[in-house]
DNA sequence: AAGTGGTCTAGACCACGCT
DNA sequence: GCGTGGTCTAGACCACTTG
């Protein structure tokens, strides 16, 4: 039942641990474990190796910040799902996104409530200073397990229309477009993160995992700003896809 | 001339190791070290703070992870510069891109050569099993840095209007252009994924820093597949903008 | 030659989860 | 209780750059 590790070199240029962990990842990769499968101990792997279990625990540990696996203390390494595909840019809601990639997926309200607006925000609104904005935040999860996580804010006109209660069960963009409100085009920026101590735990990951940032602001029919959303996503578990077409800028 | 060190706890649920994390990333973040400026060493902040060299490692390497340090063996830590802002979808040319994002780059060619394809490859650009492909590897660098590694494919019929001697001084897409060649669409993906031993030199990262990894397949004005590019951007260095409109933002 | 980061060993204690 | 991963110490040797 153990997983076959296959040899090491021991020599040449390669560090150990660089050894170590390609051996792992043959093991992961080539399919021989399945999702959610344990790996060996460090120390059975350390032992059956002969190298420490600090060399062992660098293989790991790359493997655990690339997302093949994830450590869970006191129980041991897992090997992980493969990733999803989801279309960029969304001006479709996430859960729409999520059913088109064929995930069955759900977004859950963690906090919600009415705040004041960071300069940034309060601009980016085109809010006033005695606005208050409010915001809503979600993760969102396949299987259990947390994939991304969904935080918005909405200016008070647009707030106005949002039921609180009945997010989980109709949605925010739902809402919004039974009062008339209706998305026509966004500003949307994407870079690579690394989760802080506050919003790991959340997402279920380690800190210091890299996850994709996408910061998007909506504006409705009449170009007024309607939302801003930051979403995080695993960067382990998600593939973009997105298309161009001819409107582009000639080339010099 | 030394950076001041801001002071640690030592007690609380914080490991360590995180805690000198924050305290380093304070120095780093305030811009107190402007990009460049090299940190104190392993043993200086171990010294100061009262603890193991492992421990000042392990939060060392976490910055370096996040792209906000750089390792240079023999020499020491070092400041990174902020992130570089580029347009998504990008039918234009990685200089172009650049251009727009105010960023004097170049892209130099690294190999290039006739190869035969793999059965993948081959199906994405519709090349018979005896036709061999074009491949160009390239290297896009600002202020001697390199930032993207740039690796294209091309069928037959395409390469031939290709004269490989001229692309550091002509591009590719100018050439291609000339012989009536215009790209109208593209299928793309974007993932998160880390470097290899082979490609890290070439970005001068080290083995398993993170990457934004694009795949393009371009179609032709008569829609047919005219290249295949995959481009590897060092995450620390890029934030990507996208949607419709999307407007140019300072660089911070 | 001196100093720096890169790798590795051997050991320790703790917090956590489970056959 | 025992095995697991998480953290930490003390020390060693090597490869690299030149602060």
């Amino acid at each position: 039942m153990s997983a076959e590790l296959p040899p090491i070199d021991r020599i040449g240029d390669h560090p150990l641990y660089l050894q170590v962990k390609s051996a792992l990842q043959t093991v992961v990769d080539d399919g021989a474990l399945p999702h959610g499968a344990r790996m060996p101990s460090e120390s059975t792997i350390a032992g059956h190796y002969g190298v420490s279990r600090h060399v062992v625990r660098q293989a790991l540990e790359r493997l655990v910040t690339e997302g093949r696996l994830t450590a869970r203390h006191g129980a041991g390494y897992f090997v992980n799902h493969r990733r999803i595909h989801l279309v960029l840019p969304s001006l479709t809601s996430f859960s729409e996104a999520m059913r088109t990639a064929g995930v069955a997926a759900e977004l859950r309200v963690v906090e919600q409530g009415t705040e004041e607006a960071t300069p940034e925000l309060r601009h980016k609104l085109r809010a006033t200073r005695a606005q208050r904005l409010y915001r809503l935040l979600r993760v969102g999860a396949a299987d259990g397990e947390p994939l991304v996580l969904v935080e918005a804010w909405y200016p008070p006109r647009v707030a106005k229309s949002i039921d609180g209660a009945a997010i989980d069960s109709c949605g925010v963009y739902r809402q919004l477009k039974a009062a008339g409100l209706r998305p026509s085009r966004a500003e949307n920026q994407l870079r690579v993160s690394f989760v802080d101590p506050p919003v790991a735990p959340l997402l279920g990951l380690p800190w210091g995992s890299p996850v994709i940032v996408t910061n998007s602001l909506t504006f409705d029919q009449d170009d007024r700003p309607m939302e801003y959303v930051r979403e995080l996503y695993r960067a382990d578990r998600f593939v973009f896809d997105y298309g161009s077409n001819s409107e582009r800028r000639p080339q010099p």
